[in-house]
DNA sequence: GAGTGGTCTAGACCACTTA
DNA sequence: AAGTGGTCTAGACCACTCG
C-alpha cells in the first residue's frame, strides 16, 4: 500500500478552472485584453462566481491576470524583472537609481526594526519614504530607517520638511564607509500606506526585501521595501547579462 | 479636493479582523498553540464564516499561522532564515549543501526553461529532483534541468536509475569550471507535485528561486526551486554574519 | 447610471485526522 | 464517529470607474 495513491481524489474544481483557464490565456488572448465579466465567466463554467474567483485569485497570484475594481480583468504582462541585487556595497540614493523620495519623518523605532538595528524600540530614528519606479509604474514602496545616532550632523538642518529632509539624511548616511550588508526576502502583504503606493488594495501580496546596512561592524540602517509580487520579478545580477529578455509574451501553446 | 481622502470608507471587516488576531496572537498565544476552530471564532466575532477565513488566510500567507485540515489552527513559529547565497560559485551537491536527492528523469525541456537555456523546446534534459531539508522539516523542492550536451559523458550510465542516476549528473556536472549565475526570486503557486513534497495543498504559495549556471558565457544548467513562502524567509549573506538569531518568539504588544 | 470587481452571508457537503 | 479545515453555492450589497 504506497502512499503515492495518485490522483485517487477528484481535483478541486477551481484548480481545474485555473488549468483551463490558464491554458486559453495562452492560446486565445493577448497581453492586455479584457476578459468577461465574472459573473459571465462563472455562468460560462457552470460554477458560482466565487468558486470561479478563486481562481481568478490565483491566476493574479502568478501575475497571469490584473484585475481592477470598476474596470475590469485584463491580461498581465509578463513580470518585470527589478533588479535588487547589491552592485558593490552601495547606499541608496547613490549613483542613478530609480527611486524617488517621498518624505521623511522621525519616529520610535518599531520593535522588529529595533532588533534589526540592535537599538532600543525607543530609540529615535529618521524615516525616509521611498518609491521605486520602472518602466513607469510604480513596483516598490520603501521604508528606510536611520537612527539619529548614525547621522549625527543631522541635527543641524532638523528644521527641513518632506523631501529636502530626506535628501539630507541619505546625504549624511553616503559619507559613511560601508562594510557590507545583508539581505532577506520574504513573503508579506500590503499595509494600507505600501498599498495605496502602488495603487493596490490593502493585503495584496508583496515581496518584502530587508536590508541592513553595516558600518564598522555594527548596523547603521535598515531599509524594508516592499514590492508588487504580481508584477515583479526580483533579478540578483551575479553574473554581467542580468535582465535577459525573455519576454514569453508570445507564448503559445498551439 | 485632495485626493487624499484617507479613510472615508470604512475598513472592511476581514481585514480589521485579521489586525485584531493579530494582536490577540502576540498577546495571548504561545508558538504551537491551537486556535479555537473556524465555527466558534467566527461566531465569537459575529461574522460568517467565509469572512473569518478571509482573516486567517492572510495571517498564513504572512507566516503567523498554520492550518492543517483535520487537526486545526495553530500559531506558527517564526519563519526560518534559509539561506540562498551562492557562497562564492558553487555549483549544486558540492559541500554540504541541505538538499536530498530524489530522483532523475529525461525529457523535453518545457518552454519557460528552454529559453532560459537558450535551447530548442524538444531538447533532452535531465530532470534531477531534490528537496531541501532544514530544521527537520522540507523547505523547498526544486528541479534542476540540464541538457544533455552539458554533460556528454553521462550516456554511458544511462541504465542507472532513481538517486544513483542523479548523483551521477551532479557528479559530472561539477567537473565543469563555473563562469558564474544569475538568479532571480518571485512568487509562485505550488504544483501538485511540488504541494506533496512540501507538504501542502496544490495552489500554497511559493518563492521560486530561479537559477541559471554559466559555463564558458553560455547556461549550462538551470534550476527552479520553490520555496514554502509561509514559513521561509530567503537570506542572502552578503555579509559574514547571516542568519542573525532575530528570533522573535516573544514579540509582544505590552 | 450602468457595469465592474470587492465584500459578506448562511448555509451545505467533502476530505482529512484523530481517537 | 467526531471534529477539523477545504470547497462550493446562490444569493446580496458596496465601492469604484467611466461614459
Amino acid at each position: 500500500m504506497g502512499t503515492t495513491q495518485l490522483e485517487t481524489v477528484p481535483e478541486p474544481k477551481y484548480w481545474h478552472l485555473k488549468t483551463v483557464l490558464g491554458e486559453a490565456l495562452d492560446s486565445d488572448f493577448a497581453v492586455g485584453e479584457i476578459l468577461p465579466n465574472e459573473r459571465d465567466l462563472a455562468a460560462r463554467f457552470g460554477v458560482a462566481r466565487a468558486t470561479l474567483r478563486q481562481a481568478l485569485e490565483q491566476l493574479e497570484l502568478e501575475g497571469r491576470l490584473q484585475r481592477r475594481r470598476g474596470v475590469g480583468t485584463t491580461v498581465a504582462p509578463p513580470r518585470v524583472g527589478v533588479d535588487v541585487s547589491t552592485t558593490q556595497h552601495e547606499w541608496p540614493g547613490a549613483a542613478k537609481d530609480a527611486w524617488q523620495l517621498i518624505d521623511c519623518a522621525v519616529a520610535a523605532a518599531p520593535a522588529p526594526v529595533a532588533k534589526l538595528l540592535e537599538c532600543a524600540t525607543d530609540d529615535e530614528v529618521h524615516v525616509v519614504r521611498r518609491v521605486r519606479v520602472t518602466h513607469g509604474q510604480s513596483v516598490a514602496a520603501e521604508l528606510l530607517y536611520v537612527p539619529a545616532s548614525s547621522v549625527p550632523e543631522l541635527s543641524a538642518i532638523a528644521g527641513a520638511s518632506g523631501p529636502v529632509r530626506a535628501r539630507a539624511v541619505l546625504r549624511e548616511l553616503q559619507r559613511l564607509a560601508l562594510d557590507s550588508q545583508d539581505r532577506a526576502v520574504e513573503l508579506g502583504s500590503a499595509r494600507a500606506d505600501d498599498a495605496k503606493e502602488l495603487d493596490r488594495l490593502p493585503g495584496a501580496p508583496v515581496l518584502v526585501v530587508t536590508t541592513r546596512y553595516i558600518v564598522e561592524g555594527r548596523p547603521a540602517a535598515v531599509s524594508v521595501a516592499t514590492y508588487r509580487a504580481d508584477t515583479c520579478r526580483l533579478t540578483f545580477g551575479d553574473s554581467g547579462d542580468l535582465e535577459i529578455s525573455d519576454h514569453p509574451e508570445e507564448r503559445r501553446a498551439s
